[in-house]
DNA sequence: AATGAATGAGTCTTCATTCAT
DNA sequence: AATGAATGAAGACTCATTCAT
């Protein structure tokens, strides 16, 4: 009950600050417990942070997981993948910066590397989901599944951070547009 | 003098801790200098920071504005253009790191908005070297130029920063190979 | 019966890590009961330290209690009423020093009160044997009992503590040899 | 400056509070210095402690010495060590008390090595004393020279402990005859 | 131009205690 | 008789910033 309150009390704080900026204080008052609840919940800080980050994955993962299926043409399933993780970096902005990025600042040794343990297998789970493509219908390049893994989250995220900036001059139509395109074609037309 | 002992010392220190866990003390003592001095000569951490940003900014477009030049066909410009990044992203890992994402954690906003103006003409200088070779060549594709520079920076850094994780799996060369095939062609064969 | 366990499990964890740092959490852990448990049983923290206490100081004396008999010349019993001590000190030297010392600390002043009194009954206790001695056979020095009691505890305790670091110095005969001569013919072969 | 009153406020309030229940807080507010000061001098509560505890061993050592001169005879130097000590222990109970006793308890342990350290200096003080009445008149027993100084050290708090809670009892003269007799004599006419 | 002692608001964390069940 | 989730006061410590020199 009250683990519920602070986990989600904590993604809002965090997401709003960062991990630094955000206080135990500020997330007790959210969560409306008082902040001994939060100690006796988790271990401390960095813990909590871990699992507002461990659950931001196993979500995002989650709703890619549910909505794919084998009788898609694999195709169609990378599209869904990009979408889902298109709608994570939009809508939960500063969430989604919090999961992909604050993983590297000054966070305590023993969780960063939990934490960064997190990032690879979901790094691994859209690597699998390349290396079937690459399998099954020859449709993909025979490039490094897990650097197009890696390379594609950043670019999402880098991408859907400039478009939010400049909400005006895009629709969110010509986001998908463009990163289907890219992911796709590359930017040239061809280079030889 | 003092000052230039002072944005090595931090361009170090902020480096290497983040923002936030970086503190004037270290800066100080890495610089050689009394705090009072810190405070001499920058009105605060977060403008001190600013400086250091805008530093390394001015850095990576000098460098890449040096080595480009009218006289090269645009496809080696902008080959050009990636190697520089690589190499920072490589070479300077965790600066690069705060340049390019510490800008948005839980920073003075007054002091944010002239890190993401920083940020901005950054992309600005990116974005007109791709619309050169829109315009010239006709090699480009007629995806939006702005976008494409702030998706490009973005796959660029996470991939560095995988393959830095795993350096004993790739060779920098495959590093680069992959790169340059993902701008140039993306990850498909074709998908229609 | 859950009294019992919590008795035992205080003990060990004040002996470990004195009134202060102990805690309650720990004392319940080690009780395996709940720490409500622990508050249905005894008031507070510091009354169950009190009853550890208390515990501790009858032990001690009942021990001594049982070993001595009228039958025994007085010398024999005080040897006895020594070794008894020291086996408490040398054996429980955590608990020990607890019960004698940190008497003193920074406890409540209401239970101090108690705990002080208790102090008082095993030092009466002691100069008790002591003034027996004095009346009987003459063989004592005719000086205060109670004031006796009280150096040779605190003479015991220290010693004890001194041997203990330095174990491979003096072996346990040395300890008892030189304990019963400074009891008994004091440091010096003549002062006049 | 800020040093001095830090120190003598911390050696009040560790005195009257015992290491654990005194507060940097309080301490601060007695030496009329902002919190930050402490640790502007000092880097945390048990280093504060440690240079408490310094202080007194080097100041009763010091009196001690400077009372002392190779031109008195043994006997005598030894009674002004033990009123040196006697009025430690009676003029400056608390103090004294953390100075030979605190060090036991939940102290970070590489601090409580260093104090550990301290008392050992100490004791080897008094023990060089003790030797030398040893060799030169052979007007000391036999007994080790380290474990006597550890015993009459504990004899002597343990004894003026009593004195102070029964002060109606006793003059300073029957204690100071007292602990001469103990020390000299031992308690026992003979135990042959 | 430079110093460094001093500050105090802000943070994380601990832990004895309570109480509804 | 026993539980354990929840509390909140208290405490140690950090650090950007100030200012007299």
């Amino acid at each position: 009950m009250s683990k519920e309150k602070i986990l989600h009390a904590a993604t809002r704080v965090f997401s709003e600050y960062g991990y630094h900026r955000a206080s135990m204080d500020e997330i007790a008052q959210q969560a409306q417990v008082a902040k001994g609840t939060l100690y006796y919940n988790f271990p401390g800080k960095s813990q909590l942070f871990k699992a507002v980050v461990k659950a931001g994955f196993e979500d995002i993962m989650e709703r890619t997981k549910t909505d794919l299926s084998s009788a898609l043409p694999i195709k169609e399933q990378i599209l869904r993948v990009l979408r889902h993780h298109l709608d994570l970096f939009l809508d939960s902005r500063h969430f989604a910066h919090i999961v992909f990025n604050e993983i590297s600042n000054g966070i305590e040794p023993d969780v960063l590397d939990e934490l960064k343990q997190l990032r690879r297998e979901h790094l691994s789970f859209l690597a699998g989901i390349l290396r079937e493509a690459q399998c099954e219908g020859g449709i993909m390049r025979d490039v490094d599944a897990d650097l197009a893994a890696a390379s594609t989250i950043g670019m999402l995220e880098s991408t859907c951070n400039y478009y939010l900036s400049h909400q005006e001059e895009y629709s969110r139509e010509d986001l998908e547009n463009f990163v289907f395109t890219v992911v796709a074609e590359g930017l040239f037309k061809s280079l030889d």
